[in-house]
DNA sequence: ATGTACTCTGTACGTCGTACAGTGTATTAA
DNA sequence: TTAATACACTGTACGACGTACAGAGTACAT
C-alpha cells in the first residue's frame, strides 16, 4: 500500500489526514469547524454571505487564520459541498427500484434545502467522505441486479444528474435566489413573458405548448409529480436493462 | 395585446426591443456585439478572462460604456449563455426518437465546446431567443406522439438536464478547467485516489465497484458510449409512456 | 536556556465591479 | 439660428474581497 498519488490537500483534510505536528501550539480550529461555520452562514444568508472575513468573524478569529486549514476560498467551498450532504437514506428491504426512488428524491430534497449547493460548481468528481457515501448507497441499491460495475456507475451518475437538474429547475422557478435578486418571477409570469415574446412562426412547438397552458397555474410544470414522472422514465429504462442482462445471462 | 409584464431589461434587449431614442448620438455598440466579444474572450481564455474591462478593451471603448447596454456583469453572462448556443439540429424526417437523440447529443456537444457555459449558473428558466429555439425544436420532436403539453415539456427538460449533467461529468473528468487549476487528474488517478481513501467497511458497494475497475482505463466511465447508454434509458422510458398514451387513447 | 516548528494576527496590495459626475453630440423646440 | 434637451460615452474614484507577507507569540525538543 504505497503512499499512492498525493491527495489534494483539502481532500486529505476532509478525510482527517491532518499532519500531526509536535511543535508549537495545538491548533485551535479544525476544518470541520470552519466548514460548519461557513455552512451556517450559507444557510442563513446565502453563498454571497460566505466571505473569508465573515467565516472567520463567526469563529472569533482573524481572517487569515483560516488559511492554515484551507488553501483558498475555493477549497473551502469544496469542503462545504461535501459536508453539507445529510446521511443518505438506508434501504428498507425493498427492491432496487424503490430504494433508488427514495435515494434520488432524498438527493433532490437536500439540494432544495440548501439552494446554495447548486451554486458551488463542482465538476470535479466527488471525493469527500459524504459525497462518496451517497454514491456508495446508490450503487448498493443495484447489488444483485446483474449489472456490471460500469453500468451501475452510469445509472447512479445519471440519477444524480437528474436530481441536480430538477432541483435547479425547481429553484429557478420559485425558490429563493442567492444573489438577492428580485426573484425572476413564478412560472405563471414566465408563461406570460413567453407569450409576449414568442413568434409562433419561429417557435411553433413552444408557442403551442404555451397555448396549451403547459405551465399555467405554476404547479403544472415543476412539481413533485413531475419529478416522479421523469424519474419513472429513467427507472423504466433501468428496469429494461436489467431484464435484458438477466435473459442474456440465463 | 396589452404591454403585459415588464420584461427584464436584458431580456428585452436580447429580443431586439431596444428603446429607440431620438436625441443624441447614435449608439456605437450593441448588445450583440458586446456579447460576441465576451464570448470570444471566454472561448479564448475561459470565463475568468471575461472582465468588464477586458470586454470593453476588446471593443475599443471605455469600461463604463458597456453599462449603457447591460445593467451588470451578471446580465452580460445571461446574454452570453443565450447567444452562445448554436442552431439546433433540424429534424431529418426520422422519428421522434432519432430526432431527440440527435438533439440531446448536439446539446451536450456545444456545452463541451464551450465549457464555460456550465459555469454560468442559470437557474432561471431560459428566456433568450436561442435557448427557446432549442426548447422549441425539442418539443417539436414530440409532435404527434400523443403526449400532453406538460408531458412534452417534462421530457424535454429532463433531456436538457441529462445533456448538462453529462457534459459536466465529462469536463470534470478530463476537460480543461476554467480556473486554470492543475486539472484534478484523469479518471485513472481518480480511481487510485479512491482506493487509497476508501474503507470497504463503510463504502462496500463503491469499493467493490472500484475493485471491478469501474473507471479503470479512463474511458470506461464517461465516454460517448456511456452518454448513449443513459440516453437510451431515458428514451426507453419515453417510448413506454407514448405507448401507454396510445393504448389509453384508442 | 536556546532553538525550532508551528499557530495565529495585522497590514497592505491587487483585482474587479460599478457609482457618479462630467463632456461632447445629435435632435427638437423656440 | 439658437437654446434646450436627452442621450452616448469617458475618467476617476471607491468599496468589497481574496490573499501574500512578515511578524509575534507559544509549545515542545534538546
Amino acid at each position: 500500500m504505497a503512499e499512492g498519488p498525493a491527495l489534494p490537500p483539502v481532500v486529505a483534510r476532509m478525510w482527517g489526514r491532518d499532519p500531526v505536528s509536535r511543535h508549537g501550539p495545538r491548533p485551535s480550529l479544525s476544518l470541520e469547524g470552519i466548514t460548519a461555520a461557513a455552512i451556517g452562514i450559507a444557510d442563513a444568508e446565502g453563498l454571497a454571505g460566505v466571505r473569508m472575513s465573515s467565516v472567520a468573524r463567526s469563529m472569533g478569529v482573524a481572517t487569515m487564520s483560516l488559511y492554515r486549514y484551507v488553501g483558498s476560498k475555493e477549497e473551502l467551498l469544496v469542503a462545504m459541498a461535501d459536508a453539507a450532504a445529510p446521511d443518505p437514506p438506508e434501504p428498507e428491504g425493498t427492491g432496487w427500484r424503490d430504494h433508488l426512488t427514495v435515494w434520488t428524491r432524498a438527493h433532490r430534497d437536500f439540494l432544495l434545502d440548501r439552494p446554495w449547493l447548486l451554486h458551488i460548481t463542482r465538476f470535479a468528481p466527488p471525493m469527500g467522505p459524504r459525497s462518496l457515501l451517497w454514491l456508495d448507497r446508490g450503487l448498493a441499491a443495484l447489488d444483485g441486479t446483474g449489472l456490471g460495475a460500469g453500468e451501475r456507475m452510469n445509472v447512479v451518475s445519471t440519477l444524480t444528474g437528474y436530481a441536480v437538474s430538477h432541483a435547479g429547475l425547481a429553484l429557478g422557478a420559485g425558490g429563493p435566489e442567492p444573489p438577492g435578486e428580485e426573484e425572476a418571477a413564478g412560472l405563471a409570469e414566465y408563461g406570460a413573458i413567453l407569450t409576449e415574446v414568442l413568434d409562433p412562426e419561429t417557435y411553433p412547438a413552444l408557442a403551442a405548448a404555451v397555448g396549451e397552458d403547459a405551465f399555467g397555474d405554476g404547479d403544472e410544470w415543476i412539481d413533485d409529480g413531475d419529478f416522479g414522472f421523469g424519474l419513472g422514465l429513467l427507472l423504466d429504462g433501468v428496469e429494461a436493462l436489467i431484464a435484458a442482462r438477466r435473459t442474456a445471462r440465463s
